[in-house]
Order: structure tokens, then sequence, then C-alpha cells
DNA sequence: ACCTGAACACCGTTCAAGT
DNA sequence: ACCTGAACACCGTTCAAGT
């Protein structure tokens, strides 16, 4: 998409370097630590540079928002090579479940709500979105899950990875010993539940 | 409104009237509208008078959202009655996404990421989600829902409840004509799943 | 005990120029 | 085409008093 550009150009733009910038500032401090001044600053530019770049802060965040979303899709593609669908299914909402406790401030800005509506954004969600859609599609065909929508079927099982996840985040996942359960095993219960109930039949056709 | 000098008086005292403005201009402009200068000035007060109630803008908003808790749990506890626990679970969760659609500022602020920790909403919380975990049990009992720990099944309904409501708050459920659920959908098949197959034994009906 | 008005240290954004 | 420095209109918070 960007062919007007060189190709050759190792030099890092100072675009990239205020998105990298803030992306840094939001892991270390959360979304009130990004300020446009140190934004600037940490990217060797001053002030309000991002200006000249970005039309506000939130679309430097968009940016910001974008760019995770990229590789989010490109891991889902490569999670997906040369396994069952199915488990690549699995392995991916447990990434989702991992890369919201490892990275929440990103996570929450991503998954967030957002109240600007860049174009980048969007095409970058729908992007990983219809990638999940085609992985589950593919499971389907395989009969490891059950048939039906799967635009329907991919929005449970995101519902479900993006609830647990925040439930966990916010602390409102089983606080005490008893019945703890992280997002992982919240994913793991839905799709024992889905797969087939506790004792299958023993059949090997699928469905 | 003062028309006896006795010191406990259903007048709104002026805490209640702050934490009502609160709300009143998250509701209208998110929470970017709750300025401390216009809750006052819209409680009466001057623009920093919530400090002699709050200890800080975070505070407020903390007794904002542990009201809504409170008011949920009584949603919840009224909703118990008179009908089938597993009845109950669908309707409080359905409860949850109309809440999260109807209030969505509201909605945000009470399951959102909290950086504080007032012990008045960590009570609410809880008192909210036990209230929850108590009628998933029943419905256990009733042979109504598998079994299980309900504290982690409980988790498993509410973490899809949320997920659905947000990822519908942030468009990311199913922009185009195809395929399109809404968050109640979602929360039905769960529950078609959790309550049995399409055809399940018609025999050994328990209760 | 509760409230006010002024003041401080920010922050997003705009503007008039600079190269 | 990109960047700077000053400036503006905020906002959370603090402070010294007022009744």
């Amino acid at each position: 998409m960007r062919d007007g550009e060189a190709e050759d150009e190792p030099v890092t733009s100072t675009r990239e370097r205020l998105v990298e910038s803030a992306a840094a500032l939001l892991a270390a401090g959360g979304p009130a630590a990004v300020t446009l001044r140190d934004v600037g600053h940490s990217a060797g530019v001053s002030h309000n540079a991002p200006y000249k770049h970005f039309a506000s802060k939130q679309e430097l965040l968009a940016a910001v928002a974008a760019a995770e979303l990229r590789r989010s899709r490109d891991r889902l593609v490569r999670v997906r090579r040369g396994r069952p669908a199915v488990q690549a299914v699995r392995l991916i909402l447990h990434g989702y479940v991992r890369q919201a406790h490892e990275h929440p401030e990103l996570f929450r800005l991503v998954y967030g709500p957002w109240r600007t509506d860049s174009p980048e954004l969007a095409e970058a969600a729908d992007a990983a979105r219809s990638a999940l859609v085609d992985t589950v599609t593919a499971a389907q065909s395989d009969g490891d899950l059950p048939p039906g929508d799967p635009d329907r079927l991919a929005a449970l099982l995101l519902a479900l990875a993006h609830g647990a996840a925040e439930l966990a985040l916010a602390g409102h996942l089983a606080r005490d010993g008893k019945g703890h359960a992280d997002p992982a095993d919240l994913i793991d219960d839905l799709f024992a539940q889905l797969t087939g109930p506790p004792v299958p039949t023993p059949e090997t056709s699928p469905r």
C-alpha cells in the first residue's frame, strides 16, 4: 500500500518514532502517561511536532493500536500453519488472553472503547477478525467445531476470550483460593462444551 | 428543602448530589465531561467542594460505580424471585448486556479498568457477584445447569456476557448484514450448549 | 464541619514563524 | 515539507482563609 515510498529506507521516520514512543509510554504508565510533550521529546522532536503527522492525540493512539492489530493478525496467520484448525483456534484465543495479561495497557487501547473512527484502525481490526473467522470455518469443515454461522461462532469465542481477559485484568475473576479460574481455564471449559460432552461417542467419524 | 434542624433527614446531602451530578455528566458526555468544576457547579457548590467529600476525582467516580453496583445487585435479587433459577440466570445476563447498551458510559465505568482500590467499590462488586453465584448454584441443584464449581461456571457466563457487551459497544460484533449476532444471541447460544445439545435424551429427567 | 476563591502545575491544541 | 517556541484555554489539586 505504501508503494510511494522507497523500500530501501532503513532510517526510521519521525512518524514511526512517534508511534514507538507513544507505545512505550503507554506500556510504562498507562494512557495518562502518554502526553504529547513526552512523546515528542522521547522521539527527539518538539512537543507539538506530532501534529505534523497526526491530527490529534487520538489519531496517534489509533496508529499505535493499528500497528498492534497488524502484528496480531500476523501472529494469527503464523499459528495457523502446520496444525489442525481447531487447535489453531484454541491457541489464538489463549494468545489473546496472554496478550492481555502481558501487555494490559496495549490490550485495553486496542480492544477498548474507540471514540474516533480511524479507517486504518477499522481496516486492521477487520483483517484480524476475518483471519479468526477463516480458521473457525476450517475447524467446522474438519468437524471439530459445531456447524452453524462461522461469524457467530467466532463471535462467541472471541466474546468469551475478551470478557475473561478483561475480568481477569479488573481482578473480578476469583480473588480467593476457592474456584479460581484463570481466563485460559474458561476458554478450555467452553471448548470442552463445544467439541463434545465429557463422555463423547467413541465413534471415529466426524460428527 | 430543609424543614427542620434534625441531623439525619432524608434531605439529599451534598455528597449525594455530587455523586448524582457526576453520574449525569458521565452519561451525557463520557468521562471527559466529568470535570470537578462542572460536578460542583451542577450540585450547587464551588468547583472544589468535592474535595471535602472525596479524596480525588477517582474516589468520586468510585462512589458512582459503587452506587450502580448496589442497584445492580438489587435488580439481581429481585429477578430471582418467583421463577426457576436457570431462567433467572438467563435474565440476569440479558440484563447485563442491556445495561451496557442503554448506559454505555456507566457500564464502562463500573466494569472497566480500576486503578484505585476503594473498599466500598470492592464490597459492592463482591456482593453483586456472589448473588449471581448463588443463583447459578441453585440452577445446578435443579439440574438445569451442568455440575461443577459454581464460581467457575458463573465466571464463564459472566465473561461471555461481559465480552459480548463490550465487543458490541466497540462495534466489533458483525457490522455487515451477514452473521449478525447481538450480545443476547451469543448468551442464548451458550445457554443452548450448557443446558443440553439440541437432541438430548428424553429420559431421566431430574426433579 | 463545610465551603470559597485564588493559585499552581500541568496538558491538548493553535498560531506565527523559521529552515 | 517539516519543525519550533510562545501562547491559550482548560483541568486536577492545593492552600489560606472564611462562616
